[in-house]
DNA sequence: ATACTTACTTACTAATTAGTAAGTTTCTTT
DNA sequence: AAAGAAACTTACTAATTAGTAAGTAAGTAT
């Protein structure tokens, strides 16, 4: 009965809030800017306990896109937000990213790891690779959808589009960073003007 | 009769060697990917040499900002840019991105800075946050003349769509560098697609 | 009870980092 | 010709990095 799976809400184990943190230093300061010491002092353990759960920074790495890609696929598929009709797929799309403007404007896996892409280890950039194709191709069929039933509207293929808004949305967060919370909301207004029919 | 300046076409000086290997790096691999030691193996000169001419990474990374920023406002002002009518700087500018497509798919600098700017200096966060707001004035007034005379075509305010149009062409890069070139040239078929009456 | 596994800590290495101080060479100015 | 400035090199420091090896304590399985 110790499978963490059971503990239901109880704090979670040492290899989740290693991951945990990871992500948030990640997001909000870059894959090069945090090393094992800054993980394991703020955790209370020592760097080499890091290094048990995820032998390198590549293992650690990788572990964080990957689970990334498995939440997204689990929402996606959520019946909250599968069954949806397309203009409200494309605003709980939103939600996420205003999320992440709230969390202290926390940019977005993407954008967070396109710049130093060339840095990653080779399993990390496979699976973000993964991850932004599998997200383009659900709102590129949300797009389709959409257009064709009447919620949504623009001009071209729902491929092309998909990745325009998935990019603009990306740099939304990266301006918000940059600057304040006002270009992410004048973006993502402009978005919605566009597209909402 | 020394002066750099007359120089001309002539080999640049290590001063400028520096700002110019900087910049491809910073470009191509991220600004906490590369170090004094990398610059100086590559220009075959000491650490040291470069701490003479920029003392801290701090004040390389500044200046080169600083003359990015001195090149923005260079290149708006050039005749063969300013004169042009409003649809035909829009391609000035998308040729711009293109360019740096075509250099080993380099970023822009706001795509390469944004996502690591907490870790950055405070003077390279002013200066990028004046260089963005200068290009993105630059091409809100263009958008607004277009729309006037008839070139261009959007909704909204020109303010908002500018932001919009440059934060998608700094993440049209991105995305060229974590797949292939495709989607920066789908993504600007669609930026023209939308804008070009 | 014994053996094994999990989850660490302690203690270390080798490499790399930014940065400094002092000395050297070469060019420029007077 | 002498003085000074410019552009370096040599030699160093102190901190930080990822990563490893060996040991330990607590829980689990047989």
């Amino acid at each position: 009965m110790s499978n963490p799976a059971h503990q239901a809400a109880l704090a979670p184990d040492t290899r989740t809030r290693i991951l945990d943190l990871a992500e948030t230093l990640l997001l909000e300061r870059g894959f090069n800017a945090f090393s094992y010491q800054h993980l394991a002092k703020e955790l209370g353990v020592k760097p080499a306990a890091i290094h048990y759960h995820y032998p390198s920074k590549d293992d650690l790495g990788t572990a964080l896109v990957t689970r990334q890609l498995r939440r997204l696929r689990k929402w996606r598929d959520l019946p909250r937000v599968a069954d949806l009709p397309p203009a409200a797929q494309f605003e709980a799309l939103l939600a996420v990213y205003d999320n992440h403007l709230g969390h202290d404007r926390r940019v977005c896996l993407f954008g967070a790891l396109a710049a130093d892409f060339r840095t990653l280890p080779p399993a990390m950039q496979a699976e973000l690779r993964t991850f932004n194709r599998e997200l383009t191709e659900w709102l590129a069929q949300v797009l389709a959808v959409g257009r064709a039933t009447g919620g949504l509207r623009f001009v071209g293929s729902p491929a092309a589009k998909a990745a325009q808004v998935l990019i603009t949305l990306a740099g939304a967060l990266q301006a918000a960073r940059v600057h304040d919370e006002t270009p992410f909301q004048v973006i993502v207004g402009q978005l919605r003007l566009e597209l909402l029919a």
